[in-house]
RNA sequence: GCCGCCUUAGCUCAGUCGGUAGAGCGUCUCACUCGUAAUGAGAAGGUCGUCGGUUCGAUUCCGACAGGCGGCUCCA
């Protein structure tokens, strides 16, 4: 047994400093749930040797890294397990992700849920089997040569040099300089299995705790679409059986929450196969949810110096070839419709023209701004409309309303000098930061897309510049700040919004870009106090990013239950008895007239009924009123939690409601 | 767009080894008038996604298309 010296206090919590040469495992005996170290800042293997000096440090089981790491090797014991089934299936990568892992195989037939049973048993057998996870270097020539039928390893091996770039999860294999394999090691030290790996990983199979596969597709090798598809296996891994569960639990919760499945089930919106894929319809509950969130972004716009414009839905090619969206963006639009063409016989007389659906509303808004000279005086100019485009999303990533082909944007162009730019995109982003918050979103973080080397126009300058700029406002904001490399727009860079909903999920919602750019295919000009031309910086931006998603977000991060400003029934009214018909009504009439979206329940159901109903609907009020309540002036609340408060004098009650809608409270 | 799976009443789903179908919820009617999550009875409702093929006969088998689901790619 190495000795050790005392943790002092300035190092991290159970960290030591080794004093001779040593292994984790021996340091951290006895304690199972650690599963790998960190030396030096840097994970290893429990086995992996360490020197005099070094400072080494426990890796459990339940932490971030630790999980990682059973993961990853859940992920090796599920591609033995396959190797094992289908001796012909071919390895691809095999990484850890966000609450799981997968590995890709190339195989002749994709797995059916069949075969993931079986995978998963056998997987159990060779975790049963506490195989060792053992760690050797080797040379480049040396891996190659070992994993000659592996051909998707030998890719990553000769891509190795050129570094990770573009490989996600590549990187475990083939991360390091030095390149590793690890050997899956029976108790009797015969060989069960290799992979070529970065490591670290578990000391034996036996240390996975609760695994679940989850689910099969197909993959891009190397994530191109123009390789070929592997299929992907995923999975799930976690220290207990608890935490799976609890892992299991949220996937459920999540599911309930589905806005396609509440998007039916409170008859908010549908998606009718005659219009076709993406299209939405919003019911009349639907509409008023949207409405009531337009209405209030209307008045903020109007507070905020917006000027209100509209543009129509389709245009002629000359439009969107200046503006570059033919250039750029082709593939994401409808297909033309030709129109005033006169064919006579051999001989054309009139050759028609084409029209397209517009994919964005800059363009048109560019127009406005040239419909006369402007003047250095009108700037900013924040032209603001809720404009529909139509993007011809390809058909197998259409989905629900986050991702639809037709969509109302609640968009606005802002035209500035250049002394203005950086106050007015710091005013935008608070802007769009306050407004997220009013519908219940305060959990934010940006991410600053940068120009695609492959898709963009412009200067290499001009695009420095902008995104120095973007840059600079985004840390000003003291939120965090992610980079996101090569995913700008063509014409710009941009910083996008995104908020975290009720149950951790990240979803992209508003952008603000900067547009160099269009000012200049468009010619825009304005005139400066000293009388020169000076062509004027743009802005695009959209809050909600397009309101079906936005709805979808709601619909989700709300679970339905939406609070009651945005509730398209606000109050559900429950006589007990017919009898208490007409006195509910009375009370219903006074919250209408303070626009209160209330109906009066005269179904003839029981209250119990009716009471169910409304709490399905997630209607945040009822209001309940029988004999007693009849008598006293006054209604029983109920919640959608189950709450009630009992005999409430009816001017309360309408105050309560009245102040929760103006206040936009949940409840 | 690619891979796999799916499409039966408004919704959720059974079913037919090829002989044109059934439940629950919902809807409608009647009775009941009830104090905090489903009162009872009855009725209506489907050319089994569309088109084509095989067959004496197709909702069932085969193909194409449309739409959906899970991923990949792409993205507000």
């Amino acid at each position: 047994m190495a000795e050790l010296a005392v943790t002092p206090p300035a190092q991290p919590q159970n960290g030591r400093t080794v004093t001779t040469e040593s292994q984790p495992a021996e340091l951290f005996r006895g304690n199972d749930s650690v599963i790998a170290a960190r030396v030096n800042d840097r994970l290893v293997d429990l086995s992996s040797p360490v020197s005099a000096g070094d400072l080494v440090e426990p890796v459990g089981i339940d932490s971030e890294d630790g999980r990682a790491i059973l993961r990853h090797s859940t992920a090796h014991v599920l591609a033995q397990a396959v190797q094992d089934l289908f001796p012909h299936a071919k390895l691809g990568i095999g990484p850890p992700i966000a609450d799981g892992f997968y590995y890709d195989f190339d195989v002749p037939e994709p797995f059916i849920p069949a075969d993931l049973d079986a995978i998963a048993t056998r997987m159990r057998k060779i975790i049963k089997e506490n195989q060792r996870f053992v760690r050797r270097e080797v040379s480049d020539a040396d891996a190659a040569a070992e994993l000659e039928d592996e051909p998707y390893k030998l890719e990553l091996i000769t891509l190795k040099g050129s570094g990770p770039s573009g490989v996600e999860g590549a990187a475990a294999e083939v991360g390091g300089e030095q390149l590793s394999i690890y050997d899956n090691l029976r108790r009797d030290e015969s060989l069960a299995w290799k992979d070529l790996c970065r490591g670290p990983h578990l000391p034996s199979t036996r240390r996975i705790p609760a695994f679940r596969l989850t689910r099969s597709a197909a993959a891009y090798w190397r994530g191109n679409e123009n390789n070929p598809q592997l299929q992907r296996i995923y999975g799930t891994a976690w220290e207990n059986k608890e935490a799976l569960n609890a892992y299991l639990e949220r996937l459920e919760e999540a599911a309930r929450r589905d806005h396609r499945r509440l998007g039916a089930e409170l008859d908010l919106f549908s998606f009718p196969d005659e219009i076709g894929s993406g299209l939405a319809v919003f019911h009349p509950k639907g509409g008023v949810l949207r409405k009531a969130m337009e209405d209030y972004a209307r008045q903020r716009h109007v507070e905020g110096g917006y000027d209100f414009v509209n543009s129509p839905h389709i245009s002629k090619a000359k439009l969107f070839e200046t503006s570059g969206h033919l250039g750029w963006f082709r593939e994401s639009m409808y297909p033309p419709m030709h129109v005033d063409a006169e064919p006579d016989d051999d001989e054309v007389r009139k050759p028609g023209q084409d029209y397209y659906l517009k994919p964005m509303n800059c363009p048109f808004h560019c127009l406005i701004f040239k419909a006369r000279g402007r003047s250095y005086r009108e700037l900013p100019l924040r032209l603001f409309e809720f404009g529909s485009v139509y993007r011809y999303e390809k058909s197998g990533s259409v989905h629900g309303l986050t991702r639809v082909r037709g969509m109302t944007m609640d968009d606005a162009h802002i035209y500035t000098s250049r002394e203005q730019l950086e106050d007015e995109l710091k005013r935008v982003l608070h802007f769009v930061l306050d407004l997220l918050k009013d519908y219940g979103l305060d959990d934010f973080y940006l991410e600053l897309s940068t120009k695609d080397p492959d898709k963009y126009i412009g200067s290499d300058e001009m695009w420095e510049k902008a995104t120095n700029t973007l840059d600079q406002v985004a840390k000003e904001s003291g939120l965090e700040l992610v980079p996101d490399p090569g995913g700008a727009a063509f014409y710009g860079p941009k910083i996008s919004v995104q908020a975290k909903d009720a149950i951790g999920r990240t979803w992209q919602l508003s952008t603000i870009q900067l547009d160099f750019n269009m000012p200049e295919r468009f010619g825009l000009e304005y005139t400066a106090d000293d009388g020169s031309r000076q062509r004027p910086y743009m802005i695009h931006r959209a809050l909600f990013g397009s309101i079906e998603r936005f709805i979808g977000v709601l619909t989700e991060h709300y679970a339905g239950a939406f609070p009651p400003w945005l509730a398209p029934v606000q109050v559900v009214a429950i006589p007990i008895a017919e009898r208490h018909v007409a006195y509910l009504d009375e009370v219903a009439a006074r919250l209408r007239a303070e626009d209160v979206r209330i109906a009066v329940d005269t179904s003839d159901d029981r209250m119990q009924k009716k009471i169910r109903d409304a709490q399905l609907q997630k209607v945040p009020f009822m209001l309940i009123a029988g004999d007693r309540d009849v008598e006293g002036r006054a209604v029983s609340f109920r919640y959608r939690d189950g709450r009630q408060d009992n005999g409430v004098p009816v001017d309360e009650a309408v105050s309560r409601v009245l102040d929760a809608i103006q206040q936009r409270a949940q409840v």
